[in-house]
DNA sequence: GACTTAATTAACCAATTGGTTAACTTTATT
DNA sequence: AATAAAGTTAACCAATTGGTTAATTAAGTC
């Protein structure tokens, strides 16, 4: 039997529905019932393709988690200053979260609330390199007297506090703003060229 | 009838069980009979004492809350340059946050979760104040010339993010890290002036 | 010490929820 | 067209879960 398409492979539907509640609602928060309603099929479908709830999060959970770890070994081992590396990160960065504005809060809530499944699942050790390399190319340029020391470690989390932290919090710093969906995104939009400057600033100096 | 205390009131240790397994798995996947268990009593007293688990749920959310929202009035207040005062609000800050790690994570995420519920709740409009203060704040700084130019918005969410998120992305910083809870901590405690350090830095340039 | 009130518990209940099943329909294979 | 396989549904089921109740105990009042 071949796929047929109404609107699109059942499958797909499923899992966009799917992504959408899992996303705000969180596994527990999730209820199988309204994941069926929105991809407008029988709920017993969910099941017949994935089986269980948590199957069927994990696939939309990986598929978040894969988003969200930024692919530093590319940006990183690439040519270039170290500035414009920076840059480069930065930029492409929050330019992926504003197409997945819902992706760090899911995936570091779920973290936070199930660190043991999280972490038998994934994390066969080799999530450590990436930091390491980025560790390695600030310690170089520290050394040769390019930019101020700072303990790395605490620059990376300074980098990716700056470009993660306005998603998570976005609920909260919009009301505190007073502004609204639309010119919240305006904002972090602008965040891109706002934080590579705040870094590059206080490196220089 | 004037209280006893076994231990403490029962009130206080629903509320200290309830503050754990809340704080922890949140609204939704928190059990009532998890808190009963964990206070050591009858899940009825949940309902004697709370009424409901919504009931139960927004005392400890609220008590949260109060933590989390940063005291910026009191500080941007006070006297002092303006380098003293960023100084004074992230160390405090951190420490508060060294006291209750669990807090902005199970803030944000409720509030992410069900915004609407938070918003009738809270923010009768007068959260903004502080924020407006803060901005002021900055924005004679930059007149006067005694800061370099930066938008106050993002600077304010700059030092709140640089602030916060380490807590938020605690469990997945420190496996990628690759370091025990001692050390995090401590990870965290240098912060306090690392992050005064980086900000003052891209300030001043 | 009798009496009232508060605190506590075990048992129970109704609703929700993840999951299953058996029948039915559609789609492909020959 | 006959048959097999995959897709889909309504109805059902068992477990979980928030919440209630009636009875019991503890504590304070007179």
């Amino acid at each position: 039997m071949v796929k047929k398409d109404k609107d699109q492979s059942t499958e797909k539907n499923i899992l966009n529905a799917a992504r959408e509640i899992f996303q705000q609602k969180g596994l527990a928060g999730a209820r199988m019932q309204d994941i069926a309603d929105r991809a407008g099929i029988n709920k017993a479908m969910l099941h017949y393709y994935f089986r269980t709830k948590e199957k069927l999060f994990e696939v939309i959970f990986q598929e978040a988690l894969e988003k969200f770890l930024p692919r530093l070994q590319i940006i990183f081992g690439e040519e270039g200053s170290l500035f414009e590396k920076i840059e480069l990160f930065v930029g492409e960065y929050i330019d992926l979260l504003l197409d997945n504005p819902q992706i760090p809060m899911f995936v570091l809530n779920q973290i936070s609330t199930d660190p043991e499944t999280f972490f038998s699942n994934n994390f066969s050790g080799n999530r450590q390199i990436p930091f390491q390399m980025m560790m390695n190319v600030f310690e170089k340029e520290m050394e040769q007297g390019n930019i101020r020391v700072v303990h790395p470690k605490h620059l990376i989390v300074n980098i990716m506090s700056l470009s993660v932290f306005p998603f998570v919090a976005r609920p909260m710093l919009q009301r505190v703003m007073g502004v609204t969906d639309v010119q919240y995104r305006k904002f972090l939009t602008e965040r891109k060229q706002e934080v590579i400057n705040f870094i590059i600033h206080s490196l220089k100096a």
